[in-house]
DNA sequence: CCTCCCATTTAGAATCATTCCAAATACTTC
DNA sequence: GAAGTATTTGGAATGATTCTAAATGGGAGG
């Protein structure tokens, strides 16, 4: 049996002054509320237009900002399939992202239990990876 | 023992008039020529800087339109990295990228023989998988 | 070989996500 | 409450890539 996660908030109403050392100023937590509500992996615009309609006059630039401090305090992860624009998950669970190419549909893929990088790659001697980025396309089959 | 691919050329002195379908004009040549002398995974401006050197007329939407050409034909390979400018791979052998945050490079890695996708990502049901990006960073052990 | 037609190349403008900038505002701390 | 730092803001700048429209090239049929 799995237990949420209890070190992070898992919705808009959750979040605290401060989590994961960073101050959680107006904007942040508005910003951070809608990647916790929004799991559809919004991109920067897409959370632009949901926070604007609970603090209109936030801008562009700031939700880029509070993006930014986001990821770099490590609360919401990027993905980023080919060059379209960069989009924002709140899942801190080791995962990956599929793409439906019928829908645009983004969900997010989990590893096997206790698989680890060497099982499926033959990885340079040496190597210390400290990111994996992993984006699968494809369809669902009508069943 | 492996053997070369004989299907495809291996080096700039190799391309044919014709390749996989697409016809080989005088700048898809030293643009595919570039891509299969340099390995390194070069973006369009390196892609360009290499062209110019032997074809100094050449211009850059033509390097554009011909990595694209490239790309659709399935001769070459589009590798991102985040949102950096995309680079470009001859190496038509199913494999993914690690990147040596120290030194840049990139570098390819393969996966271990016979793996599936399914062997170590808990799929969901019924997924047709199309493409798969896999990129790695980390550093090398300095040892 | 000549002409027509379609493919390709080209320079430059346009696009668009993202970053930068400099000024205004908000917090924290004393 | 004043001073100093962090954050927000709108607008300009950046930079990879795509678009556009005109010029050029190459192949097919005569």
């Amino acid at each position: 049996m799995s237990v949420a996660n209890t070190d992070y908030p898992q919705k808009s109403e959750e979040i605290p002054s401060e989590v994961g050392g960073l101050r959680m100023t107006k904007q942040r937590k508005e910003v951070y509320g809608v990647l916790l509500d929004f799991r559809d992996h919004p991109t920067a615009q897409d959370v632009f237009f949901h926070v604007k309609e609970r603090m209109p006059s936030i801008s562009l630039a700031t939700v880029y900002n509070c993006l930014e401090a986001l990821v770099a305090h490590k609360l919401v992860k990027q993905v980023n399939f080919d060059r379209s624009p960069t989009r924002y998950c709140s899942n801190l669970k080791d995962h990956v992202h599929f793409q439906n190419e019928t829908t645009g549909e983004i969900q997010d893929v989990f590893f096997r239990d206790g698989v680890r990088l060497a099982d499926f790659l033959n990885l340079p001697h040496g190597v210390e990876i400290r990111e994996v980025e992993l984006t699968l396309k494809g369809q669902i089959a009508n069943s």
